[in-house]
DNA sequence: GCCGTTTTCGGCCCGACTGTTTTCAGTCG
């Protein structure tokens, strides 16, 4: 297995666990931290860069010392050094700084004192009370710890957007209703549509005697609240999500949104170019001179909080830290796509394999939509558990398909198949079959562990097929549950653009697929993308605001997705 | 360990809450 921009920026973030519990300069802790990012938000493989005779520290956070490091970990796959750090402090102390509670410091007080190197140690120090006997800890922090490690050992996965989404709109609902309570938002990576989030972040306005603090912590879903303040609450939730509430003054409130929108890299290079500007940057607002005559230059919205330190405002989907900001320094920000650019649904399957809905309800669905039209692409024959479609039901279909289509004037209903990648790079169905059809989304739904090579090759084989149009969610990945299968996706991003090969964004949450990245990618290689639904229900065809984030997130436009067109320039793309 | 329109040294984002404290360190976001 190759070395991975994943491995990369693993290593580099243990080394700077274990440099900050030894004590180390926390400057040089986060130098790696920076590093593990910039590894980690590198479209390409970096292994690659490196065979391509690319100087590593050209990028940013990368200097001379750390690009030698990158290449002794694609050498070797590790590093002397981090070795050497592990002779004086155990590896495994990096896990305790999962516990909540637990910093460096304490980590490194708990391995000197009473020598726990691990989870189980840790438990069992806690259960002996004598955490509570150590310096700077007591009887609450050894309480909480064992708390936390049963937290931990239940669930250590982030939460799924269209989960989160479920949890936290009745809580908004909720606390708007309070007295007092103006503005309620949500911040956070759920406002930056991340797929997944960690916690939730709250914010609110609110006039000054409001309860809206109290209320929070007692509402009837908490089973835990974290810490309570005049400004700022944590709390824990039944499903264990972690929500943290901030209440702003209304002057605040723009400064505050953007605080806690995040990402913490693109704040903090932010307030970077405030410091420049000899500005102060915080959530209260944006402050010009000294600490005893401040003047507010920004702070009520988002927009003058921007313009304050001269840049034009970013969409927080693009606020990680990757180029956003020098973008928006240049005017040169990309025009992304919204919901309403969306012309048509590209997959979509009915009862006559796994979708649970008719052909004529989910026609109906679309139409309800504002759509102009509809594709139906059921599964092909090898997905027997979906009984898929042999190319007798797929011919019966097309009939129905164009009988229904003389009922609807003006709408389209699409002819099409998900048709499977077979494990030889062959199409589950005939080549004269596929012809009967207005276009193709191709799938892998079998052999996922073949060796990266092997699927490639797989994947490009069949995409020498001229009647392969789209493919379909490209790493086959399922969010929490499924890795990626092996794959060279740049390779197979190669073969597509080669090809004219368009590549499906499945927005499906469960899937998400491509991921931010990888549309970023596709985007920048000139490769068209589709954003699909995979509807198996009316219901799921609303599934496309979350494909329709994750486009916003991977910088797509209206021009690089081919369902914003009308379906006369939709049907160009697929002639190859 | 990185970085440079304060450029090879001396900086490196900023504030709230908790628990263990007697004025603050540690942690978190």
């Amino acid at each position: 297995m190759p070395i991975q921009n994943t491995d990369i920026s693993r290593i580099f973030n243990h080394i700077a666990d274990l440099l900050e519990i030894s004590g180390a300069n926390a400057f040089r802790v986060r130098a790696y931290r920076n590093a593990a990012r910039t590894v980690e938000d590198q479209s390409r493989s970096i292994v690659k860069m490196l065979e391509d005779g690319e100087d590593l520290a050209e990028l940013p956070d990368i200097g001379k010392d750390l690009a030698e490091k990158i290449a002794e970990i694609a050498e070797t796959g590790t590093l002397e050094m981090l070795d050497e750090l592990e002779q004086k402090v155990p590896g495994e102390l990096s896990k305790l700084l999962e516990i909540q509670q637990l910093g460096p410091k304490r980590v490194a007080t708990l391995y000197h004192e009473l020598g726990i190197e691990s989870l189980e140690d840790l438990k069992k120090a806690a259960e002996d009370e004598k955490i509570r006997e150590l310096e700077g800890f007591g009887k609450k922090t050894e309480q909480k710890i064992l708390k936390e490690l049963k937290r931990v050992q239940d669930s250590a996965k982030r939460t799924k957007l269209a989960d989160a989404e479920q949890i936290v709109i009745p809580l908004c609902e909720y606390l708007q209703k309070i007295d007092g309570v103006k503005q309620v938002t949500i911040a956070g990576s759920y406002r930056r549509r991340r797929e997944t989030v960690g916690d939730l972040d709250i914010l609110v306005t609110c006039k000054k005697d409001s309860t809206v603090m109290e209320r929070f912590t007692g509402y009837e879903d908490v089973t835990e609240v974290i810490a309570q303040g005049k400004t700022k609450s944590s709390i824990r939730l039944r499903s264990g999500l972690q929500v943290d509430l901030r209440v702003v003054p209304e002057v605040s409130y723009g400064a505050a949104l953007y605080y806690f929108t995040g990402s913490k890299a693109h704040n903090v290079a932010v307030r970077k170019i405030a410091v420049k500007k000899n500005l102060k940057m915080n959530e209260y607002g944006v402050f010009k001179g000294k600490e005893d005559d401040e003047e507010r230059v920004a702070g009520s919205d988002e927009e003058e909080v921007f313009a304050s330190v001269g840049l034009a405002f970013i969409p927080p989907e693009l606020r990680e830290n990757r180029g956003e900001i020098e973008a928006a320094q240049e005017g040169c920000l990309p025009v992304l796509i919204d919901r309403s650019d969306i012309r048509g649904e590209l997959h979509a399957h009915t009862h006559a394999t796994d979708g649970r809905a008719s052909l004529q309800e989910m026609v109906e669905a679309a139409r309800s939509l504002g759509y102009s039209y509809l594709a139906i692409t059921e599964h092909s024959q090898a997905v027997t558990v979906a009984k898929g479609l042999n190319r007798k039901r797929l011919e019966k279909q097309i009939e129905e398909i164009e009988k229904l289509t003389n009922e609807y004037g003006g709408f389209r209903i699409l002819k099409g198949i998900e048709v499977d990648i077979l494990k030889d790079g062959s199409l589950d169905l005939p080549d004269e079959v596929l012809a009967k059809l207005d276009f193709t989304i191709c799938s892998v739904h079998s052999h996922f562990n073949l060796s990266a090579d092997k699927q490639t090759e797989r994947i490009l084989r069949a995409m020498d097929n001229p009647y392969f149009n789209i493919l379909g969610h490209p790493s086959g990945r399922l969010i929490n549950e499924r890795e990626a299968y092996p794959l060279n996706m740049e390779k197979i991003m190669k073969g597509a653009k080669e090809r004219g090969v368009i590549l499906e964004l499945n927005a499906h949450p469960d899937r998400l697929d491509l991921n931010d990245h990888h549309c970023r990618m596709a985007k920048e290689m000139g490769i068209k993308i589709a954003i699909n639904t995979d509807a198996h229900s009316t219901d799921g065809l609303n599934n496309m605001k979350y494909g329709i984030y994750q486009a916003r997130r991977g910088w797509l436009s209206k021009d690089d997705v081919i369902n914003t067109r009308r379906v006369a320039e939709l049907l160009k793309f697929f002639k190859r």
